[in-house]
DNA sequence: TTGCTCCTCACGTCACGTGAGGTGGC
DNA sequence: TTGCTCCTCACGTCACGTGAGGTGGC
């Protein structure tokens, strides 16, 4: 007696079709297990994909459009399938948030490309200064690329609270130094600073974990103001590098930036000293 | 005489921190050909930046973080090179609508996943019919399924365009065809067509190129009425899949699609002759 | 019996990132 | 002289796509 098919069974096939995922991603989902076929016939290969497994794929559809890494759909299935709704909403809320991180990045983008495109001419001052050496408390680690604002708006938040927790006032605007390495590999040591009147007791910061007093050497930089958002510094960097690099006084060193306010930055390119 | 090392030029390292490129970056902007360093030491390898490279490396940057491709970055920059002001900013505002399209995509993507989640119940009645041998004048290509949407708007246009021509009005809604490997390879060859009552003369419609008058055989189809936009429609497809496939009455052919009216399409999926 | 559907490698794509291993200049 | 910067392979990443070459079921 020959066994009748299945009937609600699909071919990859049919599945395609019905799901509107390729053959090949099909293929993909099974060999990284995010989606496993439910039958797989031994003799010669073919996959089987049940009735069921129709809303996981237009999931699995939706969230590819949104450009979910599969590892995070994984999650995503996973969570839903234990019925743990929270954490499905949770994965899928944070991905949409870096979503709209990233639509507004873009933006600024265009923006900013609109403002080289016209030639809009980068008007910046440069001084010469040298910085002298600077007691701060400090945060220092390493950090991505992608992932330095947070970074440092979680470090100065900390610093902060450690300064106020041991009655110490800061003694000028919050900074952080940039190893070239940072810039050259997109990840790097970063410190992330606040000046002290004075170098702040070990012992009372101590308690606060990764925190670090330590003194910033003097150093001699080329300086010039940032003006408006993050985003654009790199064209104060372009007009700093291309002064330092024209007088041929650029030295080796961390490049170190000032929060002046909102608005304002500092960026302080090393050179030699005694440069005019 | 020892000569000086050219002032205005950077080391690699230097010229990453002045534009923000990681130096794997630049070195294979370097190798691509996008972005070439202005010498290159014959004995060391070592590559050499010119100030005057700063724009459109900055240009560079602000492209990719667009997420536009590499060649498309060098056609901006080589039109800019010759003074093309027009075709540089062509190149840009194409890619800027298409970013603008997946936008879009991505918050119908959202909405749609919202209704997945809530397990919104695709209520949907699926009938079965035989659809007779239809007389159209039709276009046929090989289109890849990103495209799909712009050519079928392009080709109703033209057909319709035709007909009007040759005083042959339509003999029902706008449809198309779409086999099997179209959802398996996310490519294939669409038929958009137009009905007509009877078969359109060969030689009226010879002259607008591509147009083809041809006879859809009769075919019997489970029919489900799709409403809304089109990027749900595979929730239709997924219950219609899932109809035909627990009866086991499916068989291989082309899905017909008719466009009803902007917000309702039927879809057609072939079955076996004679069921219910 | 002929296509058709399906299968498994193996390799390609895109824009870099990740080491390994090695050299030149201050 | 020691690090430091730079170099070139070679390979990895991510999510598939593109063939090549081959088999089973109607």
């Amino acid at each position: 007696v020959k066994t009748a098919v299945v009937p609600e069974l699909f071919t990859i096939g049919e599945f395609s079709t019905a799901t509107h995922l390729s053959v090949k991603a099909l293929r993909h989902y099974h060999d990284v297990g995010l989606l496993e076929p439910v039958a797989v016939d031994p003799a010669t290969g073919y996959r089987s994909y049940a009735v069921a497994q129709i809303p996981a794929a237009q999931i699995i559809k939706r969230l590819r459009d949104l450009e979910m890494p599969l590892d995070q759909i994984g999650a995503v299935l996973d969570a839903a399938a234990r019925g743990d709704t929270e954490e499905r909403d949770r994965v899928i809320l944070v991905h949409l948030q870096q979503m709209e991180e990233r639509l507004e990045q873009t933006q600024a983008s265009v923006a900013s490309l609109r403002g080289l495109l016209e030639g809009r001419p980068t008007e910046l001052v440069v001084e010469h200064r040298r910085l002298p050496a600077t007691d701060v408390l400090a945060v220092r680690a390493v950090v991505a690329w992608d992932d330095a604002e947070p970074w440092l708006a979680d470090s100065f938040a900390r610093v902060h609270a450690a300064l106020a927790a041991v009655g110490v006032a800061p003694a000028g605007p919050d900074g952080a130094l940039y190893p070239s390495e940072f810039f050259e590999a997109h990840a790097g040591e970063l410190v992330a600073f606040v000046p002290t009147a004075g170098v702040v007791d070990a012992e009372l910061v101590d308690a606060a974990d990764g925190l670090v007093a330590v003194t910033l050497p003097a150093v001699d930089v080329a300086v010039a103001v940032h003006e408006g958002t993050f985003d654009e510094i790199d064209r104060t960097y372009a007009a700093l590098g291309a002064h330092v690099a024209s007088r041929a006084i650029g030295i080796r060193g961390a490049v170190r930036e000032h929060y002046l306010d909102e608005s304002h930055s500092e960026v302080a390119w090393p050179i030699s000293a005694g440069v005019g």
